[in-house]
DNA sequence: CACCTGTCTTGACGTCCGTCGAATCAAACA
DNA sequence: TGTTTGATTCGACGGACGTCAAGACAGGTG
């Protein structure tokens, strides 16, 4: 039901998990860790938190590479290896139409994220 | 200058900043990523995760390292380094009282962290 | 005071990460 | 077909990371 035909990297992390209640509520099981640290990894870099706001504001969106490479001071290959991290974290995805490729936001690990770091008005 | 009274390390990042619209909005800026991947990079290890999540969570605001240290399959020093890097990145803060030393969550860059992961309710 | 317990620091080890240049692949075009 | 342009992969390098054992420090207890 997520299988799509892979256009890039075959990546697929277990990120459909119903997802876990806010990181100061109760403890967050290891199961849990072991699949969100990595995303929260992939964004530990300032470059990567960069390529993904511009992926994930990105107007229609999806954005080219070649609007993402010129953005930064980094060879092709260097931007190449980030997108390919975002990738495999399942955080970004991307797909191939004639020359140039697409990359696009996948807003359902985004959320589990933001669900975990949620903090709770103050008062419940 | 490493010999000091000092209980813990002062670490103060600049983490005062009033912050950010959604990454999903429009394109964060370096300089704030430059100041928030750290905070994301920090939490990218599962260890360090739960750390978090034990500390944010405790009853009372504050959690002892004697009651950390147990939860988990590695050494005194280890578990250590990671409170450090926590407390260097922001997210936590440390008190000695008399044998123990308490941990305690900051919740200004959770906050900040939450806010750029937010994702707009759906509707544009 | 000496001793013990809890925590942090130091030094070391192997691994992973960010970056680049060079090579490779994919699609469009002459 | 061969060439050009866009993007990824490969191989390598220096630096940072996660872990541990051993040592140092702080504070309570005899």
């Amino acid at each position: 039901m997520s299988k799509q035909s892979t256009p890039l990297a075959p990546v697929d992390p277990a990120v459909d998990a119903p997802c876990c209640p806010p990181l100061t509520e109760r403890r967050v099981p290891a199961e849990t860790a072991a699949v969100l640290a990595p995303a929260f990894k992939a964004l530990g870099d300032p470059v990567r938190l960069q390529l993904m706001s511009m992926i994930a504001s990105a107007e229609g969106g999806e954005i080219c590479v070649c609007d993402l490479t010129p953005a930064f001071d980094l060879t092709g290959p260097t931007i190449s290896h980030h997108l390919k991290t975002l990738r495999e974290a399942g955080l970004v995805d991307a797909e191939r139409r004639g020359t140039w490729v697409y990359y696009r936001a996948r807003p359902a690990l985004l959320r589990q994220l933001a669900a975990l770091l949620a903090i709770e008005p103050t008062q419940s």
